[in-house]
DNA sequence: TCAACATATGCTAATTTGTTTATATGAAAA
DNA sequence: TTTTCATATAAACAAATTAGCATATGTTGA
């Protein structure tokens, strides 16, 4: 059973679990996370590790930068996991609110032709800029 | 969000879980729980205070005894979780045991024609004489 | 080889969470 | 009504978790 309270423990804490459903929409490296999340680099790091050891999550190495996925061959538990989060979340505004900055991060990288920490912390600012507004 | 990061936290305790599917099949008083899962009564009662404010559970009082439940008016996202945690549970030998506990237990009961906490201990003794056997 | 960069990891302080012990509440029985 | 019993709650302590900062690792390009 501790294998399940162990699972349940990953997905207790608002930002990796905002890491985890990002993922679940899209293979994103590091500093693309760092971008859309708003949070440190060693506290997405962490985060991402801990899902990688609970085995949630796939890691692919592209020169600097990594690349983090769901897992292709999920175990049967986590994989229901998933299916309950993606109905759970569904019209959770949070979430929604990130699948929004996603897509505009993705256009800004585009825009910039880049995918480097200095254009995704930019991206960051712009981010913060906005929220300020509102 | 934060809604569900809530929710999580408490399926992340291996005692409360147990509580939880514990009641998930029977409706159980406060020291039926302490005799089945071998716990003190105030962790039992703080556990059931956390899943009753977290909205898994009815509370029925009678006489001296309180009564917990899983709620009858389930919100929609508690139910998907228990949906999931019946399937992931079903094969988990933990709660197969808690299962067979709670058959002894509920036989222990009829045999006394008691339900009060005194008829409870001598139940939770034995089932740590046969822990020790084993 | 060295400098720059992306990411990971270790350390510490701050905050939460779990556990125990003691005590409070409130119902039933004497 | 006083006592007993089932349960809840509070206070105190121990253990685990999170966040921030500094630094290590490993890759690329000069």
């Amino acid at each position: 059973m501790k294998k399940y309270t162990e699972m349940f423990k990953l997905l207790t804490d608002e930002q990796r679990l905002r890491v985890l459903m990002l993922l679940d929409r899209k293979t994103l490296s590091v500093c693309q996370l760092m971008g859309i999340i708003g949070a440190s680099q060693p506290l997405i790091s962490k985060n991402l590790s801990l899902l990688y050891r609970g085995g949630f999550l796939d890691e692919r190495r592209d020169g600097k930068l990594r690349f983090y996925s769901i897992k292709s061959d999920l175990a049967e538990d986590k994989a229901a996991v998933l299916v309950l989060l993606r109905t759970l979340l569904k019209s959770d505004t949070r979430f929604k609110e990130d699948l929004q900055t996603l897509a505009e991060c993705t256009a800004f990288q585009k825009k910039a032709g880049r995918c480097d920490m200095k254009t995704l912390k930019e991206f960051m600012e712009l981010q913060k800029m906005k929220k300020k507004k509102s």
